[in-house]
DNA sequence: GCTGGTAACTTACTGAGAGTAGGTTACTGG
DNA sequence: CCAGTAACCTACTCTCAGTAAGTTACCAGC
């Protein structure tokens, strides 16, 4: 098989197996075996066992990623964008819960802990938000937007987190509560000219 | 030495090699020669790698948590009290950064991913903001205020995490952000008699 | 002051699993 | 038909979590 070929066919059974039984339980023996491979193959295409959790979760990043950021570009005005992000990010969980899961691990699983590896994830996600807060509240200083712009990624991922254990709350209705809580945030910063925004293309029974 | 004193010292041993160099990073057997012990002692103590590191996790969150809620309860109004809370908690994370990080990194490193453990913390957290959030904002219904209680806590997270690599955040404008950020937020439901707020004890200079 | 019991602690092992050295097969261009 | 190389494997090593089977220190009761 073509190098290629065979690294994303172990990419996504590793993806199936961690997601199944999480990182720490499953063996690269496990994993090789699974692939129908030997262990040192997969040493060959990732280096190390953290280099294949690396990779999976790469690829998982870039499902949200894409999922996220093209829900977002259907958007008309920054006020629909931030519903349209949200929805996308919470359905993407419910499709995806256990890979999902994953990711938010990731930083923690990974070598150092705090290196460029979550510097590249926040980097990613904030590259989507960012610019949105900038857009819809001007004048905000930079500064400012960079930490509500955190703010708001540990929002979701802790509203996401707290899902797991409350399925009873939807992902419609949790992105409804972030979209409220980061619009209600910047409500006295937002342009004028957004300022009476619509509602969304649907909204659910919100908290406001 | 005495059961408990003995535990004492390991728990305050193995925190220090933890913070130094990571959970994943450290043996058993280190832990046992930097306590001037015998690994099966350990085990004897804490049952597992995990138990230990658990334990460790937890002496943290003890401390933290009554750095704010100590912080919390000088004050004499909800608006003081959120951005005293939210201080302690970013200068809990100033004097004991490594320390802090292990914390942050609970909910991942211990066996099953989303057990019941990291319910315990957020229910600790969540604890100290939740009933905040209701006194502050009567009329939001039960659920929101957990959803927004999460969001906080996620926030104060992620900007704890950010603020490891951009230390020209100081707590102060981290708490101020906070702050800020969750009081807009819940601003149009917060009680009329609280909302002229008095800015808190000493104001930084902030976004709004 | 010797003895049975127990609490604190140790040495010396097992087993699992990450990572590797050194091939072997299979296919490609000359 | 023969290099050379890409894909792949068998069979190891070594670190580290966890354990079995003690040993020492001390304290009751006789």
């Amino acid at each position: 098989m073509s190098r290629a070929d065979r690294r994303r066919q172990l990419l996504e059974t590793a993806e199936q197996v961690f997601a199944e039984r999480g990182f720490r339980a499953v063996s690269m023996d496990e994993i090789a075996e699974r692939c129908g491979v030997s262990k040192p193959l997969l040493y060959e295409h990732f280096g190390s066992k953290d280099g294949l959790v690396q990779a999976t979760i790469d690829r998982v990043r870039a499902e949200l990623y894409e999922a996220t950021s093209a829900a977002m570009a259907q958007a008309r005005d920054p006020r629909e964008m931030v519903w349209r992000g949200m929805l996308a990010y919470f359905e993407f969980m419910d499709a995806h819960s256990r890979s999902f899961m994953m990711l938010l691990q990731e930083p923690m699983v990974v070598p150092g802990g705090t290196d460029d590896v979550l510097e590249q994830t926040r980097r990613q996600q904030s590259g989507l938000i960012a610019p949105l807060l900038a857009a819809l509240a001007p004048d905000v200083p930079p500064a400012a937007v960079e930490a509500y712009t955190e703010i708001i990624i540990g929002g979701c991922e802790r509203l996401a987190l707290w899902r797991l254990s409350h399925p009873e709350l939807s992902a419609r209705d949790a992105a409804r509560y972030m979209t409220d809580f980061t619009w209600n945030a910047l409500r006295e910063h937002v342009r004028a000219d957004l300022m009476p925004p619509p509602l969304g293309p649907d909204a659910p029974s919100g908290a406001s």
